[in-house]
DNA sequence: GAAAAATACTAACAAACGTTAGTTTTAATA
DNA sequence: TATTAAAACTAACGTTTGTTAGTATTTTTC
């Protein structure tokens, strides 16, 4: 009876996408049931098979979005004349970005890519590995032009990514903090602790 | 048939939970069926239930006994007469030691508390709410004596915690990095980043 | 306004889930 | 060695799962 309301911006497929990103962030993928997507969107779980080909469409969709925003993002800082410092600085400027503003996505892509099937899952990893051997490079690259501290590019890239992830946790109490002073402090402690 | 091997050390619980902890963080709580953890222990799934009393007691028992070790451990480092950089320091090591040494446990308690049910959801989570606060202490006398650079103590909890956190990764692929090397690493960044 | 396309519905499926009941087998105790 | 306690087994239960088939209804197109 009540369809799903599309506009030109968001198909219906968009619309359900979402909800579902809603739903896999608060209970997880393989916690959320199609049952209770449909609930949200205000249809019957049957209903959906008319827009998606199955659950895990609606995870690959997810995850490999957000793969490609951060790809084009790092292409672009690549191709800019910045130095490695501000190089290292507007990635993780942009993971702040992705993390506030995309937050949904980012973390359903975090935390439930490993539920994605063959050959997806070997697809996105592959993504991911290539993704953090150019941000490693940005490091190398600093290191070798005394921008940066003599340190293994490994930690450093893994130190980095990890603590932009963790404003998930922000997001689940932001009383304290404000989202300016949350980027202004994170992005500081973060660069003042490779700076040469 | 075949019996649960138990020692004085390892009770039959213990092996299960050492077991199921493998599984949930290979595949995660809810993805992960007592028939699975029955197969890795050598017996039926019902056999299970001669040991344990349901399957979120597993879950349970694994989020709780992380919590307690690092609840143990702060307490000991707020006891030492240590200047605040030790401290924060100290906090680092031990967590850096439990994602080494601890590693199936921290992931599972960091990944699927979620799933615990009240009333120890609520439970977990003040206790984790508990230990934050108390970290965050270090930070604010660190920043009042000066040793610590003016910084909002809740992004620097948020920072530090988060990339320490994400030495799971490292796990997924120790070739680069020897264990040595990522603590060291890791604790130079995260403490110069913040040291006035 | 009729025809066609899109999208909703109901009903059902086979499989997998956590868990229990009842029984048999193994190990510990006396 | 006989008895008891521990722990395994088989079988089954009621739910929930993702998904499909078939049909009715709504919207779009002409």
């Amino acid at each position: 009876m009540a369809k799903i309301k599309s506009t030109k911006q968001n198909s219906k497929k968009d619309i359900i996408t979402r909800q579902a990103s809603q739903l896999f962030r608060q209970k997880g993928y393989p916690a959320t049931s199609m049952r209770s997507i449909a609930d949200i969107v205000g249809v019957e779980a049957a209903s959906l098979y008319n827009h998606i080909k199955n659950k895990e469409e609606l995870l690959r969709d997810i995850c490999f979005g957000v793969a490609e925003a951060f790809n084009t993002q790092i292409a672009e800082i690549e191709s800019a004349g910045d130095s490695s410092l501000q190089k290292i600085e507007s990635i993780i400027r942009f993971h702040i970005k992705m993390m506030l503003e995309n937050y949904e996505n980012v973390y359903v892509s975090n935390h439930d890519w490993q539920h994605l099937k063959e050959p997806y899952l070997t697809d996105f990893l592959n993504q991911r590995r290539n993704y953090e051997k150019r941000f490693s490079a940005f490091i190398e690259t600093g290191v070798d032009k005394n921008e940066i501290k003599n340190m293994s590019p490994h930690v450093a890239v893994l130190t980095i990514l990890s603590a932009v992830r963790g404003i998930e946790f922000w997001h689940r109490n932001k009383r304290n903090v404000s989202a300016a002073d949350l980027e202004t402090n994170m992005v500081e402690h973060l660069l003042n602790g490779i700076k040469a």
